[in-house]
DNA sequence: TAAAAAATTTAGACTAATCTAAAAAAATAA
DNA sequence: TTATTTTTTTAGATTAGTCTAAATTTTTTA
């Protein structure tokens, strides 16, 4: 099939297109912790493949095929970290990067299986959609805390920031996936938040408030 | 680390070395399908790794270091594989290739897990067993069936074919690990076997009683 | 809109792992 | 024990993926 290396900068291209649909030489080559120039080679190999729309010095879009790719890494890679943290109980800050390593197992139906394992979860640890075998996967709109009115709250669904330390930080206020919160203080000198969970108040940061996402 | 092609060679050195502890060149590369010059640079590698004893014409065998690398990966491979079977409802004759991939998965710490959350097999679905975190595994001995006499039985404990065909075979006669079975006759005219399974009984060339395992 | 800066591609080199063909060493047979 | 065969190593190429440095294109700034 495809290399270890094409499929991480197959998945690369999807997570920087998923905005504008377009993703630059240079954001590959940070996201990939590689160099522009060696995007570039790989962007003609993944061009020959027809699993990229390529136009030098224009950036790349995925095409359906690059995406159908893309999504199936995704899927492997959320259904993996799921089965670590459920079955295997590590915590949701030590997971990613086992992750993607296990991403690249290539077998369908060992995914297919482990997904039907777990019951079809529908969220990773990290409250990411997991696409299901067919690459579908719901993607309802959710809002960082930061832009949230006081005595307005919701469930927290998501993350912005995947870091260790950020995770740990939350887990240390109990600010986690499916905690039901309350904004009830803004402060206006740093904008920094002050929100209600449970039966504690815990005080925020405005750039943790940006990080995190609510559903309504 | 070690790269996929150093951990697949030290593995088949640790294989062909369980008898003469010694492995040849071309052993090495019948075995990992690939040619005696690229086993040569290999075994050079290795050896500058200190993870082989390299003599240039003379063959190999692993140092205590790539004893215990080739360990780990049997480990991972084995707990891979009752993984599969047990959990994900896969076939005994299904999961070697799978396991081939999943074994070079790197993390000490998830494959510890994955043990325990099994709870500690000793053995794979064909009847090898898993060394421990520490590499320490039990090692009793077993007769093929071909070496057994008239009126004599035991339990099903291991294969020494593990092609799919041959498993499958077995799958059809009832004859798997953990069956309890009884030499019943030995045809002299072609040394094939009738054996006692269960209340049936079946007959199997002596090719096949050579590859089925017994512990009496 | 011309100059400067930034982004991207090209040129040329390197490593890991593999191959074929040829040379060398070891084992076997006459 | 000499000749033949088999095994192993060496020589020289190839491919994937990466790098640095230089050239080119695009974008920004003045
Ligand atoms: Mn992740
Ligand atoms: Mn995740
Ligand atoms: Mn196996
Ligand atoms: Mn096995």
């Amino acid at each position: 099939m495809n290399t270890l290396a094409e499929e991480n900068y197959l998945k690369a291209i999807y997570h920087l297109a998923v905005n504008d649909g377009n993703a630059s030489t240079n954001q590959i080559a940070s996201s990939l912790n590689t160099k522009a120039s060696s995007v570039t080679d790989m962007l003609k190999k993944l061009a020959d493949k027809s699993l990229i729309n390529y136009i030098p010095y224009q950036g790349v879009s995925l095409t359906p095929s690059g995406e159908k790719i893309a999504i199936g890494i995704i899927r492997k890679h959320r259904l993996w970290e799921y089965f670590l943290v459920e079955k295997l109980n590590f915590k949701w800050d030590q997971v990613h990067d086992l992750a993607e390593e296990m991403e690249h197992i290539s077998s369908e139906e060992l995914i297919d299986r482990l997904d039907k394992f777990m019951g079809y979860p529908k969220h990773d640890p990290h409250g990411d959609p997991i696409p299901d075998c067919h690459g579908r996967f719901d993607t309802h709109e959710l809002k960082p805390v930061s832009a949230v009115t006081v005595n307005e709250g919701g469930t927290i669904s998501g993350v912005r920031d995947h870091s260790s330390s950020f995770l740990q930080y939350l887990d240390k206020k109990q600010l986690t996936i499916g905690c039901k919160i309350m904004i009830t203080d803004i402060i206006e000198y740093d904008h920094s938040v002050v929100v209600q969970t449970g039966n504690k108040e815990v005080h925020i940061s405005r750039e943790a408030a940006n990080n995190i996402l609510i559903a309504l």
